[in-house]
DNA sequence: TGTACATCAGTGAACGCGCGTTCACTGATGTAC
DNA sequence: TGTACATCAGTGAACGCGCGTTCACTGATGTAC
């Protein structure tokens, strides 16, 4: 019962090109310097069209932090889906190079999610938070697999406090009863390749690491070491 | 030999109350939002008063990096010296408890320091980077400790690509001898510290763990684990 | 098939605003005699 | 001690600019008869 696009919207595009633009400018100025005028300017059309797209500039920003998170959130399916055969500690590291890749393929779109909030800009939480949820479910599924396969180490680690085991619980409510150690190793698996590539991305490792997906490689290694 | 100060510069200490306003300013509004006349508005002076202490923005933004890694490494060094006598394991943590700490007690200063880079803001490197490695290398000494008490597991760990031993042996040269695995340790834990406090301050972490500091204890909890 | 009408994507001018920076200045403070 | 002068931190006006958003509009497209 949604009416089709009539031949003009369908032909034109604009909300696309609005969109893509605007992450052109994020790429070459940054986000907090996301500009209407200079978006439209870049279009080769009049500001105020935009509006016809977008209620106001955060409507903008908002449909570009969606867009940011289905993009990792489908390169992250995508990894599990290519390795469909395989013994669950290879997905896993595949998982975490499709993120590191996704990372420093897009660092736009990795800064606008996880970089400094855009001053004013108030994400709408119903909006986005179901979407981060989803970009981190792949990562949940596989740790849920090895640990089916018995094959988590829990008892290497250190013992979960109470307080961490209450929050984790709490969790589980919601998430429809995973398991606390997967949730707590997923969290803490994504923190450790999130620490890495945040520093890469944001060009703070000591410059003689040229080539930081060695050390990348290795955390990978290692974390498989540690929790399996 | 250097002039010293007359008695008007000495009493209105406008450097100091210039750059504090600008702290105040990045809290409530972000860092791209920083702007002189703003903070000229607040300290009740005319906006070119600046340019008495400041060539233009850009130095201003300078000086407060300048700051807050000189707050950074200030709290790390002290976090040291108020463990001297502890066993280094114990040194490690409060190097890590301390870290956490002062990224939550200053946001700011931690979002201008590793946060999204300002747009159009370029950092001079010659500055920043002596200052970073200085707040580096309260870890880097804990963990050289740790080593020459021979207990370092690093037999434990993956084994180092040779691409990887190629690019910390040129890191060596230049940090006076620090060991291989000294240096990749450092970097490898600090990287793990830097990912969850990184999603605490952003706010990313699931809104379950209300208390993130359970997660960063364990976090160092494991860490001591699974390195020593 | 042809014509009158409705729709609505895109326009151009205008609004009020805050920004960084420059400039010639002023007036209190400190100094030399 | 008193006076003339130099210094220079801070001023107020002005510059040119880009911003988000509003408004009444126009004109091509699609529709009804």
């Amino acid at each position: 019962l949604t009416p089709l696009p009539n031949r003009r919207t369908s032909k034109s595009n604009l909300d696309e090109r609005i969109l893509s633009a605007a992450w052109d400018q994020i790429a070459r100025e940054g986000a907090p310097a996301l500009s209407l005028r200079a978006i439209a300017r870049s279009l080769g059309i009049a500001a105020p069209s935009i509006y016809n797209y977008f209620s106001d500039r955060d409507a903008l920003v908002t449909a570009m932090i969606v867009d940011a998170f289905i993009s990792l959130a489908g390169a992250q399916e995508t990894a599990l889906n290519l390795t469909l055969a395989a013994v669950p500690p290879a997905r896993l590291r595949a998982l975490g190079m499709a993120y590191r890749e996704w990372s420093v393929a897009h660092p736009q779109h990795y800064q606008l999610i996880f970089g400094t909030p855009i001053p004013f800009y108030q994400a709408p939480e119903n909006i986005t938070i179901p979407q981060a949820t989803r970009a981190l479910l792949p990562l949940m599924r596989v740790i849920q697999e090895i640990q089916t396969a018995g094959s988590l180490r829990a008892e290497r680690l250190a013992p979960l406090s109470p307080k961490l085991e209450a929050m984790l619980d709490a969790w589980k409510e919601e998430s429809g009863g995973t398991g606390r150690e997967v949730l707590y190793l997923s969290l803490v698996i994504w923190s450790r390749l999130h620490g890495l590539v945040s520093l890469e991305i944001g060009n703070q490792l000591p410059h003689y690491l040229s080539d930081p997906s060695e050390l990348f490689q290795r955390e990978l290694d290692n974390i498989l070491l540690q929790y399996l």
